[in-house]
DNA sequence: TTTTATCTTGAACGATCGTTCAAAGCTAGT
DNA sequence: ACTAGCTTTGAACGATCGTTCAAGATAAAA
């Protein structure tokens, strides 16, 4: 009866993704977008709706593949602490250099967003929400296993972990040389909150 | 001979820097502009000579307008590490609400911008390093009046106090309720690295 | 093979972008 | 009052924006 699609609608997402998070929602356009997906502008529209419904696959599929990376880091380490530095490590050292963007997809778009893409806008803070409840997850996990004090608050110490996120990605950002970034990292853990 | 301007220089760079801060580069339109500074094309470009221009000495503005209210901060306290307390409960917690964005223009601007735009790009990295280097004055100032170790390295407590403002604005934009903000911020001075 | 339902294509739309410039307006010096 | 020299004005430019849609291409059903 009909013909399917033919192109690949996840590697779409992902190159899109990509674009969106170099250069940021408003200077991205669609053509931009044509060229790197491979698509013309009626299956473009046909497929995601708007410049907005591509952009709101993108943060999923961005917010998908971190807590992905923050599963396989601690598939690779032998405490969920270890698993956390680890993955501060790849976002904040490695995808500072091979990374679209050395800051956060999320925390860029919240910066960059107005009430005008409310719904985009929203679809950032819930994935960061989402993130930081990642973070949440494995403290308890450290605290069953006795690395973390009970005392402690979870809530509050995921809370310290995104807050560093966001620091410190904006700080590599700034300064051409390198800062000692690893050693920054594995300070937030051996002291005050930790 | 001639007619002098009759706009006011100063004024009109205000009005533009807090709505570039408001939307950022990209989203901010040349008619966006000339609606809030009252001024028209041809004398917009005689004045600033274009976008970029004009983006440009409102960075500076924004720059020179957040070290003297560091320096007022300074003025109102008794001790340096109280005028950082003050100035970061001023950046973090009233401009949430009262200015254009709760964050940082100076961290939009490099979050934004990409090469496309590296003069720009590189006048905000330069300005984030002055802030930063103002912070340092006022702990080395600390540590003259005995309030901080002369142990400590002046110049890795400002980057931490960089670090931490940074981090702060982009957590307060996600949470829509107020985080205990006030208290994450004294906290930053009654514990390491402090 | 023909039909039919879907997908793909790319020219084109109106809107808006950043920018220019000739004309008009204004003020200080004569 | 007149002129010279600057400023201000706003229509207009070509480029690009996000988006649409009629026409062509394709593959499964008949």
């Amino acid at each position: 009866m009909a013909k399917n699609a033919k192109f690949n609608r996840e590697q779409v997402v992902e190159k899109a993704k990509d674009l969106y998070w170099e250069k940021g929602f408003h200077a991205t356009s669609m053509r931009n977008l044509q060229d790197v997906i491979d698509m013309r502008p009626g299956s473009i529209y046909a497929t995601f709706g708007s410049k907005e419904g591509l952009f709101k696959e993108a943060l999923a599929s961005y917010t998908q593949a971190g807590i992905e990376q923050l599963a396989q880091s601690r598939a690779e380490t032998s405490s969920p602490i270890e698993a956390l530095k680890a993955f501060m490590k790849r976002m904040i050292i490695e995808q500072r250099a091979c990374a679209p963007s050395p800051l956060c997809m999320l925390a860029k778009t919240v910066a960059e967003l107005t009430d005008e893409q409310q719904e985009l806008l929203q679809a950032a803070k819930d994935s960061l929400k989402a993130m930081e409840h990642e973070f949440e997850k494995l403290i308890i996990e450290a605290q069953a296993l006795g690395d973390v004090s009970t005392d402690k608050d979870a809530k509050k110490l995921a809370r310290h972990i995104q807050i560093q996120v966001s620091g410190l990605r904006t700080y590599s950002r700034t300064c051409d040389g390198d800062a000692p970034l690893a050693e920054m990292i594995d300070d937030i853990f051996n002291h005050y909150p930790f």
